[in-house]
DNA sequence: AAAGCGCACAACCGCACGATA
DNA sequence: TTATCGTGCGGTTGTGCGCTT
C-alpha cells in the first residue's frame, strides 16, 4: 500500500510560476503566514499548485532576505569545509549562510564548486541519459542513475552490483568527500611540508595514533558524527584555503597516487562500527565488514584508490567512524603538523540542550543536532536564516577560523 | 544559420521523520 | 500501538540560454 498522494496531480499545475502566482502566494503569506499548514494553502489562495510547490517557492524564492547567486569565496570556504565535514547536508550549510538557500547551495556545489575542487566534470545528462540506453554502460553502471557514478575522470566511484539502490552501494557523496579531504591533504603537504610523505593520507596516522596513546577505552562513548564531522570539518578548514579554491596541485595527485599502498584500507579492516545510532548510519551497515572482500570492478576503485584493495561496502559507516575516532580526542583533535584543534564548546551549550544531548550522548541522529544546532534558525521561525546565533556563529567562526587559535 | 552541447537554475519527486488522532 | 498526515530534505529532472562547431 502505497503512501496517498499529497494533492492531485492531475489538477495542479506544474512548472514555472507565474508572476501572478508569485504575487498571490507572498501576498498572501506575508498578511498569515503560511497557517501551519501547506498543503490547504493553495486552495485558501485560490492556487492550482500542490502545496509542496508553494512552500518550495517560497523557501527558496519569495522568501525575504534570498541571496540568489555570486557566492564569496569565504561562502566558498564555508560550503567546502562543511561539506567535507558533514556531506550534502544542505540544509545545515544552508543555516550557516544567511540568505542561502539549500537548494541554490545544492545547485552551486553541483555545478559549480564540485568541478573547482575537484576538477571533474560532470557527465551531462545526455551522455548519462545515452550510458542508460547503452546495455554496455549500463550494466557497468548498475542501471543508470546518480549514485551509480563510474566516471573515467579520477570522480566519485560508486559502484552498485546489484543494480538498483542496495545499502552495499558506496555513496557517491561519501566518496567525493574523501576525495575532496584527499585532494586538499595533498595541497596542505604540497604547501605545508616539503616531503612527499606529507601528502599522504592522515588516517592511517590517526589509527596509530589513537591505539598507541589508547584514546578509545573500551566503553568509552564516541562522540557523534555531528561532533566529530563538525571538528573535523575545522581541521580541514586549514586545508581549504584559495589556492586550492583554484583547483586541486599535482601534489594531490601524488596524495591520490600515494594510496595505492593500500595503507589505508589495512587499517579499514580493523575497524568496528559503534553500537550507537550516529548519523550517517546506513540501516543495514553494521560493521566495516570485509572492506576488501568485494572489490569494484570500476576501474577508478582500484586505479586509484587501492593498488592493494578497493573500497567495499559501507564506506560511509567507515568514513563517518574514522571520523568519529579522529575527534574523539579528549579536548581536541592533533592535527597535522602538531596544531591541536578545540572542540566546539559552543556545541554543547545549546539553550535547549539538544545540541548537548548529541553531542555527548552519541545517539541522536544528526537530524536532531540539525535543529538544535540552529536553535534560534528553528525555533518558531522556520527557515528565517540567521547568522547570528550563538551556534552557527560560532560554527562559522570555527570554519573560517585558523591554526594558531 | 543551425544543430549540438554544456551550464545554471528552478522545480519536481520520493522518502524519512515527527506529530497526532 | 498503529495508521495517517504534513513537513523537510536530498536527489533528480526540466528548461532556457549561450557558446561552439
Amino acid at each position: 500500500m502505497g503512501r496517498a498522494p499529497c494533492c492531485d496531480k492531475a489538477s495542479v499545475k506544474k512548472g514555472p510560476w507565474s508572476p501572478e502566482e508569485d504575487a498571490k502566494l507572498k501576498a498572501y503569506i506575508d498578511e498569515n503566514g503560511t497557517g501551519g499548514n501547506w498543503i490547504a494553502l493553495p486552495q485558501k489562495i485560490g492556487l492550482k499548485r500542490c502545496g509542496k510547490s508553494c512552500r518550495l517557492r517560497w523557501l527558496n524564492y519569495l522568501r525575504p532576505n534570498i541571496k540568489h547567486g555570486d557566492f564569496t569565496e569565504e561562502e566558498e570556504h564555508i560550503i567546502c569545509s562543511l561539506y567535507i565535514s558533514i556531506g550534502s547536508r544542505w540544509s545545515i550549510i544552508a543555516a550557516q549562510l544567511p540568505g542561502r538557500t539549500d537548494n541554490d547551495i545544492k545547485n552551486y556545489w553541483n555545478t559549480k564548486l564540485k568541478k573547482k575542487l575537484l576538477g571533474k566534470r560532470a557527465p551531462s545528462r545526455r551522455a548519462r541519459a545515452a550510458a542508460n540506453h547503452d546495455p554496455y554502460l549500463a550494466a557497468a553502471g548498475g542501471g543508470g542513475g546518480a549514485n551509480n557514478m563510474c566516471t573515467t575522470s579520477g570522480a566519485a566511484v560508486a559502484h552498485n552490483a546489484g543494480g538498483g539502490a542496495t545499502p552495499q552501494a558506496l555513496s557517491a557523496s561519501a566518496l567525493e568527500r574523501i576525495q575532496l579531504h584527499m585532494r586538499l591533504q595533498g595541497l596542505y603537504g604540497a604547501f605545508g611540508d616539503s616531503s612527499a610523505a606529507a601528502a599522504a593520507p592522515q588516517w592511517p596516522k590517526l589509527e596509530a595514533l589513537l591505539q598507541t596513546n589508547k584514546l578509545l577505552p573500551a566503553g568509552s562513548s564516541l562522540q557523534t558524527d555531528a561532533m566529530a564531522t563538525t571538528t573535523v570539518g575545522v581541521q580541514q578548514q586549514h586545508m581549504v584555503d584559495h589556492q586550492s579554491l583554484a583547483g586541486a596541485g599535482e601534489a594531490a595527485v601524488e596524495a591520490e597516487q600515494q594510496l595505492g599502498s593500500g595503507n589505508y584500507m589495512a587499517a579499514a579492516g580493523s575497524f568496528e562500527r559503534p553500537s550507537s545510532k550516529l548519523g550517517f548510519y546506513s540501516p543495514s551497515g553494521e560493521v566495516a565488514e570485509a572492506a576488501s572482500a568485494e572489490m569494484s570492478p570500476c576501474p577508478m576503485a582500484t586505479g586509484v584508490y587501492g593498488g592493494g584493495g578497493g573500497f567495499g561496502p559501507h564506506h560511509d559507516e567507515l568514513y563517518d567512524f574514522l571520523y568519529s575516532k579522529y575527534a574523539s580526542l579528549g579536548g581536541g583533535v592533533v592535527a597535522h603538523g602538531g596544531g591541536h584543534i578545540p572542540p566546539l564548546p559552543e556545541l554543547q551549550h545549546c539553550p535547549d540542550g539538544g545540541a548537548a544531548a548529541s553531542a555527548v550522548g552519541g545517539d541522536e541522529k544528526f537530524s536532531t543536532w540539525t535543529a538544535t544546532a540552529s536553535c534560534e534558525y528553528d525555533g518558531g521561525h522556520h527557515h528565517q536564516l540567521q547568522g547570528t546565533n550563538s551556534v552557527g556563529g560560532s560554527l562559522q567562526d570555527y570554519v573560517l577560523g585558523g591554526y594558531g587559535q
